[in-house]
DNA sequence: GTGAAAGCGCTAACAA
DNA sequence: TTGTTAGCGCTTTCAC
């Protein structure tokens, strides 16, 4: 137990006078670096002990590794990105590493502030969510430190990324959605983003993907895209306004689940039910699949993203420098959300309720 | 824009090179401390700017603040949480403080490994949702650091809390149920800790309160307590199980909004409806209020809990040193899932949808 | 108002 | 195998 309190100021200096031995040699035990005697290790792993010492990362950060790693995350509202720090947390388990996270407000585009605060604390990695940094500042940020990107579908030679297939996923979506019976589909999705990496975005990939099908079944005509300025606040609103238009589409596709719930809603809010109007989402989010919700969805599989992305980048920290481009496949998940179309003028027709 | 990429090795004395000045000059000037001629701080900013320079967070913490301030999270996954950290957040946006979030697994007990991982990254405070760590670690903690603590109800001189009044909630809840007419109310919960702190973590208060509560309305004997080993991971077992029984409960309290979300559940899965079981949550989860859930729950201010923090954590690094305790009041929030119990051998009755 | 100099606690060469 | 030494980049007296 510590004598001098969790962060008492006992600097390695104490432990090696109290073992009588250097700082040297305490330095090398701590990080069992090569060469010391057992008998020293023993003595010094005793004087740590006794008095409760505790290496300062700051101090460390200053010559050697800091054994942190930064993890960047916007919207941790959003219950698909705890996932992903769940993945992380877990890959890290047992191993030296510290992960610290660094919130980033994706409204204000925070994304360069966060990672730059990262490293200015000197993490040893930086594993980062940030869709619409531009791809030559990573560049020029991987000289520095090693990354890994999640959710981007650029690659470059500097930084590592994970991925999850969205082409593959939409296109199953709308798969389901046709061979439902649907033609009037819409998509809903935010505002379009004009930065550097755009066509690398999931969102984007997402919204084209609902394009080129469209068009490739014969439905071009019937390409409704509708914008929310910010997905997650004004979902609602736009859904709403979508509805309750004189082209209401029977069936709509969120760009992802949170905008996705809230059209569920606006179906409930405008008297409407599944039958009129089938929903389907993207992300997998567990309350998605909640008998009140049913929703229909593509699962990534953020946890794997996540323990991935550490994975790489302790990879990267041993001394890897090729690039690795990881792609997750992710699997449609049918729920009663998704019905068949209401047949023109026939009567309401309350079967075909998906599951449970 | 940086001339070295964004973790270019600028230092202090590149910049002091640059302008013409001395280390200590510039070091003033990034501080704005006291002593700088305007024309200085032009000078110097402009070559900051220039160079693209970035004081490394390491070797400040060796002699000074960090701008660091650290807050230890348990179960990112429940969407509770990331309201603490929405409103931590913005109660430093404009700050030149930085958070920083360090997770720590509820299930292994991590709270004392995540808040010495802060601590040894220097930050300047800590913010901290740990129920179970003692009172007299976190006592001696504050000692070196200052110290806020979220959800815990024990009072100490050293460092501050932030909590919200279990108590009332929790009666709140009882109350609603008792008007409503039910008398078999079970109470599901987590397994009892051992721990130094235990009457001050809010679930134990939630399950006192109930207890009592039945005691008050002359239920005593009707007291039915469920226990999960892990809340989350269990409690839809546990509630099946509970549903399942010879002795049903009318109504279930559960501890917090994702059990309740289980308990839902696990109505729908035994085939039953609002009307045979009323559940009613706790935290007031935004996902609680969607129409396909509607769970009765107790609404506490995640967001202004948060920012209640950082305040206090800002006050005390700015220098107060007698302990602050804020307690925040709770709202009732009743929704659908929490109806009149269907009266005996009566005809089942569809009436009384409560909103939306 | 400004600069010189002394460390903060640690690690990495190198010497013994 | 062990100890000595020289910084890492910054802040902070304390002279000027």
């Amino acid at each position: 137990m510590a004598a001098r309190g969790p962060a008492g100021s006992v600097t390695i200096e104490d432990v090696a006078r109290a073992a009588g031995v250097s700082r040297a040699a305490v330095s090398k035990v701590i990080r069992d670096a090569y060469g010391v005697s057992p008998a020293m290790r023993e003595r010094v792993t005793a004087a740590v002990e006794q008095l409760g010492y505790r290496p300062s990362i700051s101090a460390r950060g200053m010559r050697g590794k800091t054994f942190t790693l930064g993890i960047e995350i916007p919207e941790l509202s959003n219950p698909f990105f705890p996932l992903l720090l769940a993945g992380a947390t877990a890959a890290l388990s047992g191993s030296p590493y510290q992960l610290i996270i660094a919130p980033a407000d994706p409204a204000h585009a925070e994304g360069y502030r966060a990672i730059r605060a990262l490293v200015d604390r000197q993490v040893d990695g930086v594993i980062a969510v940030s869709p619409l940094v531009e791809p030559a500042w990573l560049t020029e940020l991987s000289a520095t430190v090693p990354v890994v990107m999640l959710g981007r579908h650029d690659r470059a030679d500097g930084y590592d990324t994970v991925v999850s297939d969205d082409e593959a996923g939409a296109r199953a979506v709308m798969r389901h959605l046709f061979e439902l019976g649907h033609r009037d589909i819409a998509h809903l999705t935010g505002e379009a983003d004009h930065a550097t990496n755009g066509s690398g975005v999931p969102q984007t990939i997402r919204l084209h993907t609902y394009r080129t099908a469209m068009q490739e079944a014969g439905f071009g005509d019937r390409i409704s895209v509708a914008r929310a300025a910010d997905v997650t606040a004004d979902a609602h609103a736009t859904a709403l306004r979508m509805l309750s238009g004189s082209e209401r589409p029977t069936a709509v596709f969120a760009c992802h689940d949170e905008p996705a719930l809230e059209v569920l809603r606006a179906v409930a809010d405008a008297g409407l039910t599944a039958d009129d109007v089938s929903v389907a989402g993207y992300d997998g989010i567990e309350i998605a699949g909640h008998p009140g919700i049913s929703l229909t969805t593509v699962r990534q599989d953020g946890e794997r993203m996540g323990r991935l992305a550490v994975e790489l980048l302790l990879e990267r920290i041993a001394g890897r420098t090729e690039a690795r481009h990881e792609v997750i496949a992710p699997d449609l998940v049918v729920r009663s959300s998704t019905r068949p179309p209401r047949p023109c003028g026939a009567a309401t027709r309350l079967s075909a309720l998906g599951d449970h």
